[in-house]
DNA sequence: TGGCACACGTTATAGCATAACGCAATTGAT
DNA sequence: ATCAATTGCGTTATGCTATAACGTGTGCCA
């Protein structure tokens, strides 16, 4: 699975994404994009979606914000579940894979006959920096 | 850590979620307890953030809600994360544990020198009963 | 008895997300 | 070429989630 061809308004919020930091809010990201003819929230809402289901962001439960994915180029995103450590000071988040965490899911869920569609793991805490 | 004395509105917040088979949002609750006196978000909010304290309720990030915690009386909740299987059909959610996905994230964690403080799983899917 | 801590009540506001409508561009089969 | 289907887009309106800021009342105990 390739990297589709991106519209303009999911190419704008793409870039949006890549270039920040930290996760960013969908009315932040329309914020951002008022210069670029944006002006009501499903425009940034429809980008997200669909970039979601490209693989290249993700969702942040947590923090109801957005990332880009960290590793878009290796297709290990959809190979398992991405986990993050998020720092609740400088907002910087980690995205990682463990294949025993998800080896451990998924017999949890096999031995409960639950089909799982979704999984979120999201360490909030002190990244090593701001714990110091 | 025994089971600490709660006020009138904290034990109707509790009492609702008790009695819900399913997440319950904080609007919802108020919904619930409008004849009971409750007229404001904040009388749930301020309940619920002492339940939380208590490690009597948790909260459900990917559906903004809240369930009582299954397993009250054993300390259990807080010798570690506690993990969500979430039905998207009809809602019902399974509580657990797994020392094992434990210990890997935080051997994560450890390696990286971030100190947790809240960790969150979910895993968003069908119930055996719904994927039948 | 004065100060503190805590729960509570109210109003207002901020932040996140989607419904419903219609138009424009693209594609692709006939 | 043309029609139909799909997809993206723009707009307005609305609904859901959460907190700020203010003030009141009560119990405790130094």
């Amino acid at each position: 699975m390739n990297l589709p061809q991106l519209t303009k308004n999911q190419g704008l919020v793409f870039d949006v994404l890549r270039r920040s930091e930290q996760p960013v809010s969908a009315y932040t990201i329309l914020d951002k994009l008022r210069d670029h003819g944006f002006r009501a929230p499903l425009q940034v809402y429809r980008a997200l979606d669909k970039l979601l289901e490209f693989g290249l962001v993700h969702r942040l439960e947590s923090l109801n914000a957005f990332v880009a994915c960290a590793h878009p180029a290796e297709s290990c995103c959809r190979h398992g579940t991405v986990a993050f450590t998020i720092c609740n000071s400088c907002g910087h988040v980690d995205e990682f894979h463990d294949h025993e965490v998800d080896h451990r899911l998924e017999a949890f869920t096999k031995a409960r006959r639950f089909k799982p569609e979704k999984t979120t793991i999201e360490i909030r805490g002190l990244c090593a920096a701001c714990a110091a």
